[in-house]
DNA sequence: TTGAAAGCGCTAACAT
DNA sequence: ATGTTAGCGCTTTCAA
């Protein structure tokens, strides 16, 4: 049993010849170009299941000035820790972000790159990539607001779609979530509940989300005659949601409803309502934003609004496309309306 | 204000224009050939600076017959259900392979393809792919062991490497703990908390880890001057893992140490013990294998076998870039050690 | 040590 | 409707 050469695979050429045809009249049918007599469409399909043709992707993207593919880059700011992977993916969030994308990219048999850009040193990598034609663009998944990717992705002329708006006005697409129309539900929620004195915790105001989830409950509140609702303003993490339900309570000790910007601190939140005495739902409802893992990790189960994160994930790939087709494209922001899940905290 | 029209990026031509040399110059000097007189390189490297050039994939690949990237596939045995990136990428277990994947890969200027072979159309997307040159080659992790694509990998001479030993002898790489060594473990552990009636829950015995399992707990037991062990057939699902624990008890009430040779097989177990009034820990000391979110999702916490994930994966793309670069390598698996995890279910 | 030149396999503009 | 041909940008012999 002699070792055979590995038999070079068939090329364009090969085809032609075997079909008697030109090597254009063979790219015509593989590129599903019409133009093309049907007798020999049917002269070269047999020749290409004949020699067990398959297109050569990169001679293809030498000429075409396209990958093909697109780059998936889950972007931190600066964070060191050596687990940044796991912890993203430990979260269901990414991996539905990561479904609605490949439910799109697949029928057009894309394939996404799985980037990280956690440090200095890998967004760089990130961006060499893409200046390589590694992919022909971005789609970004920010854990941070303070991401300075986006920034660098603008200036380098790179087709990319963000996962929400991003924290300092960049001239870039983006989908996002409606968050004034999620705090109002939030809004409505607590009020037909029957809840008469409520707070809320809202995240940095720095963060346009943050603003925009604290004056969409505001507005939603006064528009059910309560002009002035307390608030505290915490980080989005878990401790800060803890000191700012201490803040509430000590200024507020009656209230019987709070909305939560984000689900993270309203789990610091309930074991501060319980170690002042206050039964959740009965005593003070609760309702937060995301429906993240830590919603249904919370005792009790958290009421939370809910992005429709499969659509928005697909709309960012669908927006690439268009851009990576369509260099002079314009930035373009798509907002998505939110659902509220009514679970045990209200 | 005028629209300009985006500017063409510079080629090695204008890189060697700009330095006085040759194209094959510059090009020796990117991929860090010696030979290149150390003034040259200078001058290179500041045409390379000036110019702002960056190397394009699709040529260097079109010559080197490369792509520079591998395909981390995830696989499934037509597994219909659309959420199953979403289910996948809940599981720690799987944000830990990519952990340890792109911790290989990333320094070595290397992105992973993320794709999903859950149904037979999807299968031969994966095998397209590969042929064109999309990736060199594949990293596979099955979620199911009748899994037919490590057989047609291997049947299409396309180099890849998998995350355990494939169910049917397949001739293809493959890195795999060593489940006797695991199951030894876990019988010195019970054996250790001083129990003495101890049985055991096996995997579906057509999986070679599952009989590895059961045989190293056999073996170990019988050292340990238990040459008879019960056991009960299960299917690596927490309702098999259920059932078995009921016919477990039918037959040895006395029972006071269960090995269930996997951590989803014991979520569904501990249940079973708590309904026949059986304490876990002080009545029965239960221990899993795995490691996986089921363990900390179990009350109490899971003891159980913990795979070195990282490493394994890590070792997986080692291994698939030596097959990349040697056609002729032949199949070679790695078996690593597991750790014993020790939580309150011991 | 350096340069000249031949392709890698494909698409697309142009000619027929 | 089909064929001819000129590259895409790079690596790599082969000469010098």
């Amino acid at each position: 049993m002699r070792q055979e050469p590995p038999p070079p695979s068939p090329t364009l050429e090969d085809v032609a010849k075997a079909a008697g045809v030109s090597r254009a009249t063979v790219s015509r049918v593989v590129n599903g170009i019409r133009n093309v007599d049907s007798a020999l469409q049917d002269a070269v399909r047999q020749a290409i299941a004949a020699t067990g043709y398959v297109p050569n992707r990169a001679a293809r993207s030498l000429v075409t000035r396209r990958a093909g593919s697109v780059a998936m880059v889950v972007s931190g700011a600066d964070d060191e820790s050596a687990s940044f992977p796991v912890e993203v993916f430990t979260d269901p969030f990414f991996g539905r972000v990561v479904g609605g994308i490949v439910g799109f990219l697949r029928p057009r048999g894309i394939h996404p790159l799985l980037m990280f850009a956690e440090t200095a040193e890998a967004r760089a990598q990130v961006l060499t990539a893409l200046r390589q034609g590694e992919a022909d663009g971005a789609l970004l998944v920010s854990t941070h607001a303070a991401d300075p990717l986006p920034r660098l992705l603008s200036e380098a002329g790179l087709p990319a779609v963000l996962f929400a708006r991003p924290a300092e006005p960049v001239p870039i697409s983006y989908v996002d979530v409606d968050h004034r129309a999620g705090a109002k539900l939030a809004a409505d929620h607590l009020v037909a509940r029957g809840r008469k004195r409520i707070a809320t915790i809202s995240g940095p105001l720095d963060v346009p989300a943050a603003r925009a989830r604290l004056a969409g409950f505001r507005d939603a509140m006064a528009a059910h005659g309560h002009p002035f609702v307390p608030s505290a303003e915490g980080g989005f993490t878990s401790g800060s949601g803890e000191q700012a339900m201490e803040r509430l309570l000590a200024e507020h000790p009656g209230l019987d409803g709070v909305f939560v910007a984000n689900d993270l601190m309203a789990q610091g939140a309930l074991p501060v309502l319980r170690r002042h005495g206050l039964a959740v739902p009965d005593d003070v409802a609760v309702v937060g934003f995301d429906d993240s893992s830590a919603a249904t990790a919370c005792r009790p189960p958290l009421t939370t609004v809910r992005h429709p994160v499969e659509d928005m994930a697909a709309e960012m790939a669908r927006l690439l496309l268009e851009h990576v087709e369509q260099p002079e494209h314009r930035p373009t922001s798509i907002i998505f309306e939110p659902a509220l899940v009514v679970r045990a905290s209200s």
